[in-house]
RNA sequence: GGUUCCGUAGCUCAGUUGGAUAGAGCAACAGCCUUCUAAGCUGUGGGUCGAGCGUUCGAGUCGCUCCGGAAUCACCA
């Protein structure tokens, strides 16, 4: 409608005032609330043309449009601006024309689809998954969803980090302190247990650290020689080695946090198509920064440790293997970035990673391209916001952390209660009611954290728990379940949606004013997608359900008797209900039935 | 210290390329269930958009300065 409407205004100025204005200058935007219209054009940037006053502008374009262009019926002008009416049989037509999120959805679809890679998740396996991560796969699952609903090629990968320092923390507090535990005799889920080891290694060392301090030593030189910290070092380096004991202790100790984090993406919907593993892509990355510095891309010192020059890039230098030769977390990305493009020959490779950093992908992309990979443009940091304790930022070595698994158990605990509460579900089985609980812990704690910019930091408050009213997954989840419910009920009563019968017929205020936010449907979906955000999609859900219910409280949908009126509302209630089911889908939500 | 990001109602957040009187939810208060689900709807109060200067017909939005907060600048990841 916009892009039509522009057109007209564009002829309007071209007959009235013979003049071609470039489309920055036509500025229409959604009239503001309070005032009469669909379309309001700001005629200030016109009146260079008209050589007249803002109203008299206004008035002539609005003749204009009212005598040329049949969508639109009526016009005010206030101040400098010009309140278009589209009139409710336009609206109508463009309902019967688009009477399903389908055919909305096909208006987002790409000319060329690109092959793109989506990043995310990338877990230690030392600990388990928090509230941090949390986000991350939520971004990662829902960009992928929202990517993949405009037509194009997506790829869901993750890259675990099963190698390093850490991991040998973990380890080795499990062989002093841990009596041969396993997730089997503790009854602990095998991240959590993992997890423990390296806490309780922290622990130790922090008071052999402290020891240390006492007797003088400065801190740098305790932290390094702590008795614990050094012994982890020799297991990295047995590690690296191949050390038969430690390889099998490791590979065991992995293939615990494996099955804990596989149990947590399926509790929270998400999963990858393929995973990549850093104690495979260091090895390609060594190779790589070699090659780089035989053709003198890179620079050796003299100790033998290899570094990039960014300087001219307006980086800094960057490390890039150690003088003992081992790998740092640029060598992996590198390899990693690699293999995936000799993989996949991908158009975007998309980084869900935490902006804190955002310095390390602007450092990767420009090695990359140092090295003449040219493909390096299209790789894409999505940044997003730390999620944060009203405290501050949330210390996994100091276990103030937010745990994942725990949280989506609270969420779904709180949504038993709160259903209970409300008592709707009496005529459902254990299972049927367990499994809608389930949906809606999971729908407040997606929504919760998906309607928020990805790009800034947001607070999570432990002790408030999540809303069920109001801005929420659960009030959409609900919306969605009147629909249902009514349509129930219409099959009940035989009633049928017939869309022949809308033909002809002049829609009210609160119809068309629905009509109007489905049409706005696809470019929510589009920004969303451009911009990277699922927080568009969401925050159009809620606009969305919070128009319905209005709608919904004013006005009988079954009950009314006139045939074509009762029609045009189940036309509209099944439309909402569809584009609020694949919103919701795309940000990973599922929908109950009944609730 | 260098670089980057953020400051909007008591709290959590929206606010399109600069446009009209800055919006929602939560919390508070007052109403609405004999009706298609009240996890809903309606109303009231609540703001120096961190501060100042500038650009502009017009600034929450752009520029500069300052204040406050965060991230990063590792032979950590």
């Amino acid at each position: 409608m916009e892009v039509i409407l522009r057109d007209k205004i564009r002829e309007a100025v071209k007959v009235l005032y013979n003049s071609d204005v470039s489309d920055e200058l036509i500025q229409v935007q959604e009239t503001k609330k309070d005032f009469r219209g669909d379309f309001t054009l700001v005629v200030f940037p016109l009146l260079r043309f008209s050589k007249n006053t803002p109203e008299k502008t206004g008035e002539s374009i609005g003749e204009y449009l009212i005598k040329n262009f049949e969508a639109i019926s009526k016009f005010n002008v206030i101040k400098g601006f010009l309140n278009l009416e589209v009139s409710g049989s336009w609206w109508l037509d463009y309902f019967i024309n688009t009477a399903s999120a389908d055919d909305l959805i096909d208006k987002c679809r790409v000319p060329v689809p690109g092959t793109i890679l989506v990043e995310y998740s990338s877990p230690n396996t030392n600990k388990p998954l928090h509230l941090g991560h949390i986000r991350n796969n939520l971004l990662g699952f829902s960009i992928y969803r929202i990517l993949a609903s405009c037509g194009h090629n997506v790829i869901k990968t993750n890259i675990v980090n099963d190698r390093g320092i850490h991991i040998c923390k973990s380890m080795l507090a499990w062989q002093k302190f841990g009596n041969g535990e396993t997730p089997e005799t503790s009854r602990m889920k095998g991240d959590h247990l993992v997890g423990k080891y390296y806490v309780l290694f922290e622990k130790e060392c922090k008071v052999q650290i402290e020891s240390l301090l006492n007797s003088g030593m400065e801190e740098n030189d305790a932290r390094n020689s702590a008795p614990m910290m050094k012994e982890a070092r020799e297991m990295l380096l047995k590690w690296e080695a191949g050390d038969r004991e430690v390889v099998d202790l490791w590979k065991k100790m992995n293939s615990w946090v494996y099955a804990g984090f596989d149990e947590t993406y399926n509790k929270l919907g998400v999963d990858f198509d393929k995973i990549y593993y850093e104690s495979e892509t260091y090895k390609h990355g060594k190779k790589i920064v070699q090659d780089a510095l035989n053709k003198n891309i890179l620079y050796q010192k003299e100790d033998t440790s290899i570094w990039a020059d960014m300087t001219d890039e307006g980086l800094d230098q960057k490390l890039l293997l150690r003088s003992d030769g081992t790998a740092v977390y640029m060598t992996q990305d590198l390899g990693t970035a690699v293999d995936r493009y000799n993989e996949y020959r991908f158009d975007r490779n998309i980084y869900v990673v935490g902006n804190e950093q955002n310095y390390h992908f602007h450092v990767l992309k420009a090695l990359l391209k140092k090295m003449g990979y040219q493909w390096s443009d299209g790789l894409f940091h999505f940044s997003y916001g730390m999620v944060e304790l009203p405290e501050g930022k949330m210390k996994s070595r100091e276990g103030i952390v937010v745990d994942a698994d725990d949280l989506i158990s609270e969420m779904i605990e709180t949504a038993r209660e709160v259903s209970l509460e409300l008592g709707k579900l009496a005529d459902f089985t254990p299972e049927e009611k367990n499994e809608i609980f389930r949906k809606i812990g999971l729908g407040a704690l997606k929504y919760f954290i998906l309607k928020v910019d990805p790009k800034k930091n947001m607070t999570f408050n432990p002790t408030e728990s999540i809303d069920f009213n109001g801005n929420t997954g659960p009030f959409i989840q609900y919306t969605y379940a009147r629909i249902k419910s009514v349509f129930r009920k219409a099959e009940q009563s035989e009633i049928n949606e017939n869309l022949s019968l809308l033909q002809g017929m002049h829609p009210g205020e609160k119809e068309i004013g629905l009509i109007r936010i489905f049409s706005k449907f696809p470019e929510a979906m589009t920004a969303a997608a451009e911009g990277y955000s699922p927080a568009l999609v969401a925050n159009y859900c809620y606009e969305l359900a919070r128009e319905y219910n209005q709608f919904y409280h004013d006005f009988s949908i079954l009950g009314e008797t006139e045939e074509r009126v009762r029609n045009l509302r189940l036309a509209i209630s099944r439309v909402t209900g569809e584009i609020l089911f694949k919103g919701m889908w795309m940000l990973g939500i599922e929908m109950p039935e009944r609730m």
